[in-house]
DNA sequence: CAGCTATGTCAACACGCATTGACTTATCTC
DNA sequence: GAGATAAGTCAATGCGTGTTGACATAGCTG
């Protein structure tokens, strides 16, 4: 396996020298292999691969695999935020996606997993903690809006995060009555985070 | 501190032969750095070092790694089990735990944290679809009874990691005002998972 | 075209880890 | 008490990984 890809890639393309455009291919190809195999697993050598470089550029480029991991976070969450839902349909178009394979989804969920992985890594997640109060709780604290935002965003955030993780070990999308049971407990959760509390103010 | 602990440890005690007791020392161990740790970052030797024996022996008893890991994670899951939770206290026990620091629970938690870790390795993922079903899913089910409990287990068990996870990166107790809502809307989520569906049967 | 600089390549190094087999010693049996 | 066997120790090996600096060359600049 390993000479044939080495003899199959050698002769290719010798690769146009362009700066931007080689950088750009690491951190992408980064950001995919942080969000599936976590800090720890992700081999830098596989990333260049990917990205069709030599592993020495991400050291010149990003200057370690921790700051290339850096990078990729934060370039994974500058992608849109907490965008543009339509509140009337948010709750089921998530716990749809919930129900469904891990697979169909991969573009749109990359960077969440990306947060999972890296929340869960002993190594980086000392790194998160502002991260996830700036790029991922507040904006989904604002979208909430009303009382107790930041509570709410907070569980919200947390059973977005466990649903996902059950996706993940799941594997494979759910059928039949257990995924419409399983949407309609999953959007009414969602729903019932989105209205203000009946407490005292 | 490495020759501190070394020298230290030395001439302490001799160490009584005793296959069985060893090896619970070890599996102890490893129980408590994999479920902090992850497989990935748990390292064998210091495993063996705080059980206080050699990493030769890690072999002998349990032939490697993934064996020992394997091993740890049934002997985690065997302690207790869905076990005899008070059905009026449940939800806002939890909640309370939740709300709470990492650290104040760690012993009756850590086999979930073992789970969590367990599920969002790559390496070990694969090895957990049967024991997620048997030993995690299924006695959750049970204990929830009622119409449709394969997927309100299902949604129970992923809120439940979802909010481990939350509270692994937050690191310290929710207080104040923040703390009451969140302990409200998670044990109203709990709660609603406990009582059968509205819908047709 | 000559020469310079940014860009890309290569081969090694250092380190941590799991694994392994040969060696030592306690504990038990006859 | 002598010998056997299980229990524990030690040092070394091999592999994968991140990192690094020396080297090659494309593409621009004068």
């Amino acid at each position: 396996m390993s000479d044939a890809t080495t003899l199959a890639r050698a002769p290719a393309e010798p690769r146009k020298r362009d700066a931007e455009a080689t950088r750009a291919a690491i951190l992408n190809a980064a950001k995919g292999h942080f969000a599936r195999l976590g800090y720890d697993c992700a081999v830098l050598r596989h990333i260049a691969q990917d990205a069709g470089v030599d592993v020495a550029l991400v050291k010149r480029y990003f200057g370690g695999k921790e700051a290339l991991f850096v990078e990729a976070l934060k370039a994974s969450f500058l992608a849109d935020g907490m965008r543009a839902w339509d509140r009337a349909t948010f709750a089921q178009e998530i716990a749809i996606t919930l129900a469904d394979s891990p697979h169909v989804d991969e573009e749109r969920t990359h960077r969440f997993q990306f947060l999972l992985r890296a929340a869960t890594s002993p190594t980086t997640a000392p790194l998160l903690n502002v991260l996830i109060q700036d790029r991922f709780l507040e904006p989904i604290r604002a979208w909430l809006g009303g009382a107790d935002a930041d509570a709410r965003a907070r569980v919200l955030a947390a059973s977005y995060i466990g649903f996902l993780v059950e996706r993940l070990v799941r594997g494979e999308a759910l059928e039949g009555r257990e995924r419409r049971v399983f949407i309609d407990r999953v959007s009414a959760i969602f729903a019932g985070l989105m209205t203000v509390s009946d407490g005292p103010p």
